[in-house]
DNA sequence: CCGCCGCCCTGCTTGC
DNA sequence: TGCAAGCAGGGCGGCG
């Protein structure tokens, strides 16, 4: 699923592929896709926009446009958004397509259709609820101390949450909290500072060293080019059942937390 | 304000 | 063997 180095790398991906690219026309195949402005107006709205600059916000794909509006998409679960050749054939879930003057176009797919796509007009504060970057410099560990402080609520789904901090998932939650030494259902206002301190650095680590590897392809996700991430090979406890802790031998479990599938180690997370 | 739950979807796994 | 039920999961709205 992408979260913020799979997203970074689709954002870099379009950056060089779509930027200065002139939308024609839009395909809107599954409308709940597009939820603002509804319906036809959704790719009406975008027809003759020129795409300035690709970008990342938290998990969210952003798309500046010349007008001052800005196309944000969220891919959720397996969404991809893959540039294609004027002669490519039709690709599989193909709900949004925008094509460009020059031919090329760029796919909004998804097998779940949980993503969206909005519109957003200029100056309208579409990010209010979004959290602090976790690799932007006002991320430091006083910062994440603030956030954390006086939370009962256990310390992976507080780094879910993405109102206090935007991008994490599933993946990197597991793999930071690994990497700290921290028991996933510890709360997370109860950590020491030294946990705190471990657990920042670790959330900037594994968020940067993926990013590096072009994201992590667990199930399907492929960047812009539709190419495989790099991080799923050297993931230590995301998917790892049974398998052998790298640091101290025992068996990564799983159990579940907030609903969610939580991969760790009973050995030496605590 | 905070935390929890159910819903949206569909491919895959499980069980009879 | 075949088919139905169950499960997974990010974000969001509703509820207490």
């Amino acid at each position: 699923m992408p979260e913020l180095p799979e997203v970074e790398t689709i954002a870099r991906g379009l950056a060089n592929k779509i930027v200065g690219k002139t939308i024609a026309r839009v395909d809107v195949a599954w409308k709940p896709i597009a939820v603002a402005p509804k319906g036809v107006r959704f790719a009406r709205a975008l027809e003759g926009e020129r795409v300035v600059r690709s970008w990342r916000r938290g998990k969210y794909v952003v798309l500046d446009l010349a007008s001052g509006r800005r196309l944000v998409t969220s891919l959720r679960m397996t969404g991809r958004l893959i540039v294609r050749a004027a002669g490519d054939g039709p690709y599989p879930y193909a709900h949004v397509v925008l094509h460009f003057t020059d031919g090329t176009h760029l796919v909004f797919s998804e097998m779940r259709k949980f993503g969206r796509m909005r519109l957003v007009e200029p100056g309208e504060p579409w990010d209010a609820d979004l959290g602090i970057e976790p690799l932007g410099k006002p991320f430091t560990p006083q910062a994440f101390n603030g956030i954390v402080s006086g939370r009962t609520t256990p310390v992976k789904a507080l780094l879910l949450d993405q109102r206090r901090i935007a991008g994490i998932g599933n993946i990197y939650a597991c793999e930071a909290l690994w990497v700290a030494r921290i028991r996933p259902d510890r709360p997370a206002g109860a950590l020491t500072k030294p946990s705190l301190r471990r657990l920042h650095r670790a959330i900037v680590d594994v968020l940067l060293e993926a990013c590096k590897m072009g994201g992590s392809s667990v199930d399907d996700y492929v960047d812009a080019d539709g190419l495989r991430g790099g991080f799923q090979n050297v993931l230590s406890v995301y998917g790892r059942l049974g398998r052998p802790c790298a640091r101290c031998g025992k068996s990564i479990v799983r159990t579940v937390l907030g609903g969610r599938g939580t991969w760790w180690c009973r050995g030496c997370q605590r």
